[in-house]
DNA sequence: GACCTTTGTGTCAAAAATACACTTTGCGAA
DNA sequence: TTCGCAAAGTGTATTTTTGACACAAAGGTC
C-alpha cells in the first residue's frame, strides 16, 4: 500500500487457533499442510493469519479459522499472546514469509486461540476453500512452523485446566455418545488413565447426562448404552457452579 | 518520525501489569494516577506503555512496569490480550492520548500481565520515577482508564484459579508471617471466609510451611506464632503436583 | 485484676476418593 | 451350535478428606 519502509516500523498481530477434535478414539488437532517453498516436503502450521485493521481479535480469529478451514462460528477461547521477536525466524519459516507476505520483515504478535469440535460435525474439504487443513493426531504431531509448538502445547495445557473444573468436551462427540467414548475422551486430554467404574459414578452423580433407550449395534461385544448431554441441567450447573468435577 | 498516515496503519501493541500486594490485612492492587487533562480530578490506570520494536513481551511489561513503579524484575504472568477497537475510545482516554502519544488514533493491543508482592518490600515513592504509583484497596477501585477495569478483573480471576491449583501468594508477605496473616490473604483473594481450624489444618499438611521458634510481640492479645515458607519443599511438590489444594 | 482481642486446638459425622474382579452381551470363527 | 473374544456394566469395603463447631490460653490495656 505504502512504501515498505514504514510497514517494518509497526508490529503486526495474527491470530492462530488450535482446534481439538477427538475421533472417538484418539485426540487431533486441525492442522494447514504448507508447501516449502522449495517444494521438498510440506510442513504443518496451525491455522492462522494476520488480523484487519478494525477487528476485534476474536473476530479476527474466527474469520482467519473460516477461511483457512471452512469451520465457522465456533466459540474460541484465548490461550493467550505470543510476541518473541524471534519467533519467524527460522529459516523455512523466513522462506514462506517472504513468498506469500508484503512485509515478511514485520514482526508479528500472535494471539494464539483453542477450541473443541466433534470430528464428525467437520470433515476437511481437501481441495476447496479448506486448502490442506487435516486432523492429525496430537500424538503424531511434531516440529510445527514458526511458534506454533509452543502454542499448541499452550493450548493443551489449558484445555487440561478447563476440563478439571468444568465438565467440557461434549462438543467433541457426536450427539449420542457412550460413556466409555467420554471415558476415552477424557482419558486422551488428561493424558492419563482413569478407573472406569469411579469415572462412569462421578460422571453420572453430575446429572448432566441423559441415558437414551438406544444402544450399539453390530458390535462384537456387549452393545453399550448411548446417552446425551443436557444443556439445560449444564447450564443451571454453570450458575452454581460445579463443585466435584476434577478427575 | 513518518508521516501520521502511515501510523495509522498498522497497531501498535502494549503491555499493562496489574501488581497485587497485601498489607496484611487487604488486597490491593498499584495503579497510576493520572491528571486528566482538563486537570479536573485524576483517574487511575494499569501501569503500561508501549512495548518498543524489538523487545519481547515479557521483558516489555517488566521494563514499562519499573519505568512506572520502580518495581524490578518480578516475575510477570500473562492474563490475555486485549485488543478490542475501541478499547481507547472513551472521551477522557482520548484526550489524555492526544496529550501524550505521536499518535493517539493509532490502535493499541494490550498483553495483560499480573504479578504479587509484597507491600512492605515496595513503597510506591511518590514524587520521584515512580510518577504517582499508588496501593489501591481492591474493593475501592471503580472504574479505570480504558479498559483497564477489565484486565483486572481477568487477572484477579486468573489469581484465584491459580491459587486453587498451587499454593502461591507467599511473595505478598514478610518472609515470617503468621498463620493468620495467610489465612487473611486467602480470604482477600479468593473473596470468601475460610474457616481458621480447616485453613490452618490443610496448610499444614501441605507441609511447606516452617515454624519458626519466633512469635509476636507487642501485641495486646496472644502472640502468634512466625512461620517460614520452604522453597525447597515447594519446589519439590511442584515437580510431583500438588494434590490438595484447593480451597 | 477485669476485660478485651486474637491465637490455637480436637472431634465427629458426612462425603468423596480409591482400589479392585467378575458377569453380561453379542459377534464371529471353528 | 458352541466356543472364544472383546468390551460393557456393575458394587463394596477402606481410607481420606471435608465441614461444622466451641472454648481455653496469652498478653496487653485500662
Amino acid at each position: 500500500m505504502h512504501d515498505k519502509m514504514n510497514h517494518e516500523l509497526n508490529p503486526r498481530i495474527s491470530a492462530d487457533c488450535v482446534i481439538f477434535g477427538f475421533d472417538l478414539n484418539k485426540l487431533n488437532v486441525l492442522l494447514i499442510e504448507r508447501e516449502t517453498v522449495v517444494g521438498l516436503d510440506t510442513y504443518k502450521a496451525l491455522p492462522g493469519d494476520l488480523i484487519f485493521e478494525d477487528e476485534p481479535l476474536d473476530t479476527a480469529a474466527n474469520r482467519v479459522l473460516n477461511e483457512l478451514t471452512g469451520l465457522e462460528d465456533i466459540f474460541l477461547e484465548q490461550v493467550g499472546a505470543f510476541g518473541d521477536p524471534d519467533r519467524l525466524s527460522k529459516p523455512q519459516d523466513r522462506a514462506w514469509l517472504k513468498a506469500v507476505r508484503q512485509d515478511p520483515d514485520a514482526r508479528v504478535v500472535t494471539i494464539g486461540y483453542y477450541s473443541l469440535v466433534g470430528m464428525n460435525n467437520y470433515v476437511p474439504q481437501p481441495a476447496s476453500f479448506a486448502r490442506a487443513a487435516t486432523w492429525i493426531p496430537i500424538e503424531e504431531i511434531g516440529e510445527l512452523a514458526f511458534d506454533h509448538r509452543q502454542i499448541l502445547d499452550g493450548a493443551l495445557k489449558k484445555l487440561k485446566e478447563k476440563l478439571n473444573v468444568q465438565p467440557i468436551g461434549f462438543n467433541l462427540l457426536p450427539e449420542k455418545f457412550t460413556l466409555s467414548q467420554l471415558h476415552r475422551l477424557y482419558e486422551a486430554i488428561l493424558g492419563v488413565e482413569l478407573d472406569k467404574r469411579n469415572f462412569r459414578r462421578k460422571m453420572l452423580k453430575m446429572d448432566i447426562l441423559e441415558s437414551l433407550e438406544e444402544r450399539q449395534e453390530g458390535v462384537p461385544h456387549k452393545p453399550s448404552q448411548f446417552y446425551k448431554f443436557n444443556e439445560q441441567k449444564y447450564h443451571d450447573l454453570l450458575k452454581t457452579g460445579f463443585d466435584n468435577f476434577a478427575f
